[in-house]
DNA sequence: ATTGGCGCTTGACGGAGATCAAGGTCGCGG
DNA sequence: CCGCGACCTTGATCTCCGTCAAGCGCCAAT
């Protein structure tokens, strides 16, 4: 029985390729422009989406305003793979996107292939952990921690010196469960503390690896 | 599109038949005393179950300790339906309680039947929506607007008039992200509005449906 | 170069919830 | 029936983070 757990490979390994395949064969192209909706909340889920350039977020708004971003999605990712009749989080552009979508119905009538179901499984599975990842995160972690965990995920994503930011603090404070400002605050004091530098607001560098990985706990 | 999103039956609904089909003619029967272990976090993924009787909770520790529950499941419901090769939730018996599992290599090899992958993604991805309003409860709502859509929630489960709770003040904290103390004090709050009523610290009732569905928005 | 706007940071302050510390209640074994 | 222990509630205080309000830096349009 282990009880650390660093890290998530979920979120760095690619998709099963089974699907890759029928998303490079059939999957539709269309851009999207910066902060348009890719679909709504509440629409049907009909198609899988797979992101080819820019970043994706999805999102969820309660009925009084109040917005949780679930996650960030970027090229290679699939998303849109919610469970019930209706999507739940709404999917939007971060950035000008590139994305390809494919019938959920063509997949399935592709398959009859368990080749192609098990792969759907598979990266149902994958999104799942994340969600998991993310409920301990926003459960039991502090703006401190939280704030680390995530520039950890984006650095591991971009392995190598400067990691870009693609979204704005707002969307970080609303994945986090935080404000803006003590999104901020929270990014000075690591810069402050040397475990991280901000060379502009949108890009950083990790300076001390292990110091980010017990913060991220 | 629809913004309010009310209740997820995903929470009511039975699994699907497939899979209880197997359980019922494969799985296999263990009672387990309150508070032990079913499974590990950290063991490996090899069983699929189904609480027979009693209630089971998936929990997971983070390294200094703190604990974040993962959920509560009652007769009929099926857990261990975890993504990776190890589970990240570790998962107990609230009460004593009888738990039935059927390995999962014999479910995919019954399987072939696209039918019975077909089944465990369903289960699947009603796990996913439980973890989509959870991670929207964590990040997004007050200790008032948590206690009460938990209370909302164990309503569902158990129409009619009483509503027996049979975790203690911990697990709803370590489910909701807060203390005991904070839970305690919001249950007493919401009885003081008149919006639910203890009769006992195990046992609720609501009183005013309309009321308590406001605040869990 | 000037201006405006937007996104980010910073400070001062307040409040929701955590922490610390007693009690209270209930159930069980003696 | 009594007493012990586990669980729950309640109160006092503290602290982290949210709120409110400037101020700053950067880019784009005039």
């Amino acid at each position: 029985m282990t009880l650390a757990y660093p890290l998530n490979d979920a979120r760095v390994a690619p998709p099963p390729a089974a699907l890759t395949g029928v998303m490079d064969r059939l999957g539709v192209r269309a851009g999207h422009a910066k902060d348009t909706e890719i679909y709504a909340q509440g629409d049907d889920v009909q198609y899988l989406y797979r992101v080819v350039s820019g970043v994706v977020r999805t999102t969820r708004l309660t009925c009084d305003g109040r917005r949780q971003v679930g996650d960030f999605y970027y090229p290679g990712d699939l998303f849109g793979l919610e469970p019930g009749p209706d999507h739940r989080f709404a999917a939007e552009a971060l950035s000008d996107c590139v994305v390809q979508s494919v019938r959920r119905t063509t997949v399935r009538t592709m398959a009859g292939d368990a080749e192609l179901d098990r792969a759907i499984l598979e990266a149902t599975s994958r999104e799942m952990a994340r969600l998991q990842d993310h409920v301990l995160l926003l459960g039991r972690k502090s703006a401190r921690e939280k704030v680390a965990g995530f520039l950890m995920q984006l650095a591991q994503r971009q392995p190598g010196g400067a990691v870009m930011l693609p979204m704005g603090r707002q969307d970080m404070a609303d994945y986090l469960g935080l404000t803006i400002e003590t999104v901020s605050r929270m990014l000075t004091q690591l810069q402050g503390d040397l475990i991280v530098e901000f060379p502009s607001s949108r890009r950083f560098q990790v300076k001390q690896w292990d110091a980010l990985e017990d913060l991220a706990a």
